[in-house]
DNA sequence: ACCTGAACACCGTTCAAGT
DNA sequence: ACCTGAACACCGTTCAAGT
């Protein structure tokens, strides 16, 4: 989507700016999501951009919208393969959370989601989403229904502290992975042992 | 520490400057660190900023090492509890985590640290002392060594998530930490029972 | 040594004027 | 309807000049 594929077409649409708002907050960071650089990019000025969004954070809010679209998309799509084992699903969205080039996107928006509440109730929503496929794979694997809400909890809570840790803290490795998810499938007895039936 | 208190001390100290803005981020959050409001609460121009630091970044780094030499100062405290139980100890780390007024710094913290490495290095000490607290903690409740690791690593990077997420996920009740603690302190057995020596 | 005051660059925002 | 062009406010940064 170059300025001059834009300038053939005549006006720019809503969605060309934040096509191109997404692909700068992905591939330059977010520092990069300026309304003027966003002019230069696509051979306007600032004028054209007020004509289509009431302010920066009206864009933002579009880029939100776009991103949580699609992944909720993936997300939906991974949540289909019933031909998975509970195992395989589970994997699948752990490896997922490696694509780094996800990761500013997503510190970006929730960044954004601490003022806009629009943002926030767009990312809060793809988290719901995770949160419930993860629980559900981890009680297919035959963790009692309390267990797996509190796992798939601290499951999608350590991804989101994961991508926004530069911590030279540990980089998990493969092996890590598998080690992990034999603890989130583990059915340990409570401290209290107040979760289970007695054994009558 | 007002303008007036400073004014009749005489010359600003980096001090100074560093503590009215730690307050400033705890107080409003991030976006009231400026230079501009920081000269307004001192009572003089940004000149004066400029003769302390070299920039507004420099500032950020000072901020960070304030911050962090407090918290490490906390974390150090805790460890020398020996008295404690290993299980207090865990419980007084994730209660800790509860405290929202830490939260808006944590977060600019790392926000900052991606684009400042020595803002990054100050924050992932403090992340090591931290993983290092846990780990141990988690190993004298019996727990191996290597399985120890992951749990302390998965609990750190939860409590950074829990930080960023606005999450209207699920907010754990006092219920949820203990059934959580009796998860990091389950010994279960492993998927591939490669981890346990046979039972001869 | 420590600060003022004025300038400049950059970016978000507005708006009358153009086509 | 869609955009230009010029203006303005705000903030970070610089620097000569003051004490």
């Amino acid at each position: 989507m170059t300025a001059g594929q834009i300038a053939k077409r005549g006006a720019l649409t809503a969605d060309d700016w934040t096509a191109r708002a997404l692909e700068l907050l992905m591939d330059e960071g977010v520092s990069a999501v300026k309304i003027s650089r966003l002019c230069g990019d696509l051979g306007v000025t600032k004028g054209s951009f007020y004509w289509r969004f009431e302010d920066l954070a009206s864009l933002k809010e579009s880029i939100a919208a776009k991103w949580c679209g699609d992944s909720t998309q993936m997300l939906a799509g991974l949540a289909e393969l019933t031909t998975l084992e509970p195992w395989d699903r589970l994997r699948t969205m752990t490896v997922a959370l490696v694509d780094e080039r996800a990761w500013s996107v997503q510190r970006a928006l929730r960044e954004w989601a601490r003022t806009d509440e629009r943002v926030a109730a767009t990312i809060a929503e793809g988290d719901v989403l995770a949160f419930d496929l993860i629980r559900r794979a981890i009680e297919e694997l035959g963790v009692s229904a309390r267990r797996a809400r509190l796992r798939a909890g601290l499951l999608v809570y350590a991804g989101i502290g994961f991508v926004h840790g530069p911590s030279a803290l540990f980089r998990p490795a493969i092996g890590d992975l598998d080690d992990l998810m034999d603890f989130l499938a583990g059915d340990a007895p409570t401290h209290a042992g107040v979760d289970q039936p007695p054994a009558t």
